[in-house]
DNA sequence: CTGAAAGCGCTTACAG
DNA sequence: CTGAAAGCGCTTACAG
């Protein structure tokens, strides 16, 4: 129960309550001589300032929410650890919000006051807030970053989405494949921008190229591998069906990749796939992917948060490159075209 | 800055500021008058309780430590999704704390007196305390559930270890496999008892068939893809390589298959392959596995944790099955054993 | 069933 | 450079 607190750090070295604070907390106006002996003195009591006492009289939390719509998830987990590894350095701790479906999403972004009392500010994964939960986080002075999903007006750090697609498309077209299927997000918890861009810059690839896409090839994966699974199962159907399918995630591809081989086709021979991740599984399938650094779009979003935290500016937004990675599953197409 | 608090609420209700206390937290001794009005003005106010100044008070946090030993992980996925849906409905807010090495071990469960004012328990997923950490725990009054690995004076919830193992050795042995290969844990962050367990299951369910377990067939593979890979390669240049392996998880499993895979071995022809975990990539791989419950063992974690925060008793502990589920990645040996 | 008051353990102007 | 004091917003005996 470690029960020291600051009163008794201050009688044991003969200086104020106050005096202690500040030498602790390396406050200027203390004199060296002062804080050694209050240092010492505390760190030989084992005295632990308790933060709630801190926050209360403070009003900072020293603590930062991450909100994400779902934990169990790869994507999910690089970007929580990355913002960890640097809120954890700074001094913050990290409470885990999760934002699923509109109750737990009135409970939490809905309820700004109450959010503003147990967080000094919110990393927002794949996460837009609507208009309602902007003003009341404004309103309660609460800062938030975007990750993953871009905003205009909120800082925000985010991948190459189109570009990344292009690559895929341009890697598929340079192999000699015309009729390429793509497998998207769907059903997602909530809309953000991410499956937009990804379409956008796969189906710009194409264009250029002067491929139109045939929207009949494209179909929701809903960002699973048994969403990827049935997606892929459905495009087999047609008789017209794709030589290659780009997939907006990993998870998706490998689900594609298994319809494929349960259909008797052969990868990359019948059907090239190409992923978007490089999840750690994706080397052990020999997947071709679009690799995206999930890690440092958490990290790179925790130093944003950091940064406003601190007073800094904060607008605009960071967009981490992509890198196409060649493996085993994309070839040229078996028939036809060259 | 919502900043009504329970003074303003008291005021605008006539009531004082200990009544509104009462009736909003529903303790007795509230007229159901009173308490209805005072419910009623609070809300309509907005006024939400400033968490900080009620734990200062209450010296309790609503809060729980999640402690793992790394966060990008697939069972740290599962275990966390299970705790985090239990404890929100609960009313606890969730933090994480990431015990990696020696240093942030240091600084979080050997800092006992100060973990205890951020939380009121702490849920430990893999990880055994040390001795010296454990009295820092029980001195600061800290109690604590231990996930996946257990220890016979703590409440703890685990996956039968040795059960599941053993059913990935009858399961080979009844195929005809004599010679199987083991992948293990290895070098994780901090020794816990589930390697352990899962060797013991196997190799006894081995010696009951009358096999015995050839040690030069065990490799450690750190509970990663790559590790898996790189044990089942070391596995391959044995001139007397193994028919079936098990690996101790699915990732570990799906390593090793693509190493036989690049020896240019077919699985399950050449080489059969179980993992443990059913990862939700295994149907994708056709990889038969044994299932863990691996969301459950975070949920009753949790659980277990509020009971001993309501004084409950909590020793014991709590074991959960596993599943065989048979997919392609096993098969009958092809030479010599029937 | 209700209220007045002390107390939780800090931080922060304000004086000096 | 240092201290006395108010204040942060609750909870909890204690009286009544």
């Amino acid at each position: 129960m470690a029960r020291v607190n600051i009163e008794d750090v201050a009688r044991a070295s003969g200086v104020s309550v106050a005096t202690v604070s500040r030498a602790l907390r390396g406050l200027p106006n203390v004199s060296p001589a002062t804080r050694r002996r209050v240092m010492e003195v505390a760190s030989h009591m084992g005295y632990r300032p308790d933060p709630n006492a801190a926050r209360l009289a403070a009003g900072k939390t020293a603590t930062v929410g991450l909100c994400v719509t779902a934990i169990p998830i790869w994507y999910t987990g690089q970007v929580s650890a990355g913002a960890e590894a640097v809120l954890t350095v700074a001094g913050y701790d990290l409470v885990l919000i999760v934002v699923a479906d509109r109750q737990t999403r009135r409970r939490t972004l809905g309820e700004a006051a109450g959010l503003a009392k147990r967080v000094d500010g919110l990393l927002m994964v794949d996460i837009v807030p609507t208009a309602d939960e902007r003003v009341g986080l404004q309103r309660a002075g609460l800062p938030w970053v975007m990750v993953g999903a871009a905003d205009p007006s909120t800082p925000s750090v985010v991948v190459d989405n189109m570009g990344g697609a292009a690559q895929a498309a341009r890697h598929l077209l340079e192999l000699g494949h015309r009729r390429i299927g793509l497998i998207s997000g769907g059903r997602a918890a909530f809309e953000n921008s991410t499956p937009r861009e990804r379409r956008d810059g796969f189906v710009e690839a194409l264009a250029e190229a002067g491929v139109r896409f045939d929207p009949r090839l494209e179909r929701p994966g809903n960002f699973s591998a048994l969403g990827g699974y049935e997606a892929m199962m459905a495009l087999l159907e047609s008789s017209d069906r794709p030589s290659a399918v780009f997939a907006m995630s990993d998870e998706m591809a490998i689900g594609a990749a298994r319809a494929a081989a349960e259909r008797g086709l052969k990868v990359p021979d019948d059907l090239s796939v190409v992923g978007f991740d490089d999840h750690e599984l994706a080397f052990a399938f020999g997947l071709t992917t679009i690799r995206q650094p999930a890690t440092e779009l958490g990290s790179e979003g925790a130093r944003r948060l950091l940064g406003l935290l601190d007073g800094g500016p904060g607008d605009g937004r960071i967009v981490l490159p992509t890198e196409l990675v060649v493996r085993e599953s994309t070839g040229p197409p078996r028939e036809k075209h060259p």
